[in-house]
DNA sequence: TCTGGGGTCCTAGGACCC
DNA sequence: TCTGGGGTCCTAGGACCC
């Protein structure tokens, strides 16, 4: 399931009066001059070629009389997790995929009454959470996945389950229309002649690993109509981030520091709400002209609270930053800071946790499904 | 028109160990 | 004197997704 337009749909929940019109939801370039971009059109604003990621001065050109709303992550965040509470209370097991998109299991005998279930929830589910959504059908989810964007918006696509119905879904698709296939490998692809899946058979499998590496054989099944099964879910989140692009590109290093120094704590006090220590830190730049450049650091173990973070990336940014002084002297356009290899925080306050950075993360075999 | 913020996964080379 | 093979960890960057 995937619901339509998220945020404008989250927004048009509580003021009905603008349904029906172009909404665009981002930071509004009639207010002040942005950076920003889109983060969500409604189908109206999307018919004058407003769509998500434009730069919010040329979606405002394009579509003048369009409404504005700035974003509201936290209320976004909050409807999704609602969203997951409410399928949780009628299917089992349920996947979120993410922040607009589940995964469920239906449990039904026949694709009739596969697709009577999926009206019924459809039809239901705008009732109650007063949200639109798209529904593919499939005996696995990347299928179903594939599914539901050509349903949008707020169609069913049933995939029958026997290879011979899969192949002659899959066949006459765009490669793009499998997930993780983007700009670059449609681009590997087409040089070899690949451009719909029916084509991807008709290639030697050396050839194809060449191109894609070890995806060839996963894309292969796919085409084959036996796609690989689902990958089992991993507990908790891998890494954390958070960045700032400036209003004006900067090169003065104790600007940058600061903000750095920001940054980190903005994220460690993020962390410690969430409950998670850290065994990575590390920090980004993108520069002016667009390329981007990261260095993160281990450290003794999993730790936690603001400082063993702020002081390696503060680090690791002066590393940056002197690097470049030998070589193009770019100004900075983003600053991000980030952690990697989380895992839960113990259970008691960090003043009392004198022994746990000394202890190497092997060797806890607690701590291993976060690993 | 002038390009966000938050994530995941994969690859690849070097260090190091057995 | 020339030269193993396998495994893991660390790190940087790229591609992709919403």
């Amino acid at each position: 399931m995937d619901m339509d337009a998220f945020y404008v749909s989250c927004e048009l929940r509580d003021r009905p009066q603008d349904r029906g019109k172009p909404v665009i939801v981002g930071p509004s370039p009639k207010i002040e001059r942005t950076r920003g971009v889109v983060l969500s059109a409604s189908y109206e604003a999307r018919r004058f070629g407003v769509h998500s990621a434009q730069p919010v001065g040329e979606a405002d050109r394009r579509c003048p009389e369009a409404i504005w709303i700035s974003p509201d992550h936290a209320k976004y965040a909050r409807i999704s997790d609602e969203v997951r509470v409410w399928l949780s209370a009628r299917f089992d097991p349920v996947v979120a995929h993410s922040i607009d998109e589940f995964a469920f299991l239906l449990d039904v005998n026949t694709a009739e009454e596969a697709r009577a279930r999926a009206e019924e929830f459809q039809r239901g589910f705008r009732e109650e959470q007063g949200l639109p959504s798209s529904i593919g059908i499939a005996s696995h989810r990347i299928l179903a996945k594939i599914a539901s964007d050509r349903a949008k918006p707020g169609g069913i696509v049933l995939v029958p389950m026997d290879p011979e119905s899969i192949q002659t879904f899959l066949g006459p698709l765009s490669v793009r229309a499998i997930p993780g296939v983007g700009p670059k490998t449609e681009e590997r692809l087409r040089s070899l002649g690949i451009e719909h899946v029916e084509d991807l058979a008709r290639h030697r499998r050396a050839e194809l690993r060449a191109a894609v590496g070890e995806w060839a054989e996963e894309l292969l099944a796919l085409a084959a109509g036996h796609p690989r099964p689902d990958p089992v879910e991993r507990d908790g989140p891998r890494s954390r981030s958070t960045d700032r692009t400036l209003p004006e590109d900067i090169d003065d290093p104790l600007e940058i520091e600061g903000i750095v120094r920001e940054l980190s704590r903005s994220l460690a006090s993020t962390l410690a709400q969430e409950r998670l220590r850290y065994g990575r830190g590390g920090v980004g730049i993108k520069w002016a002209d667009f390329t981007r450049v990261t260095r993160t650091r281990a450290l003794p173990g999993r730790v936690e609270g603001p400082e063993p973070l702020e002081e390696t990336a503060v680090r690791l940014v002066r590393e940056l930053l002197a690097e470049e002084r030998l070589g193009r002297r770019r100004k900075v356009r983003l600053l991000s800071v980030r952690v990697e290899r989380l895992a839960p925080a113990l259970h008691h306050p960090p003043s009392l946790d004198r022994f746990d950075a000394e202890v190497p993360p092997q060797s806890n075999s607690a701590r291993r499904p976060f690993d």
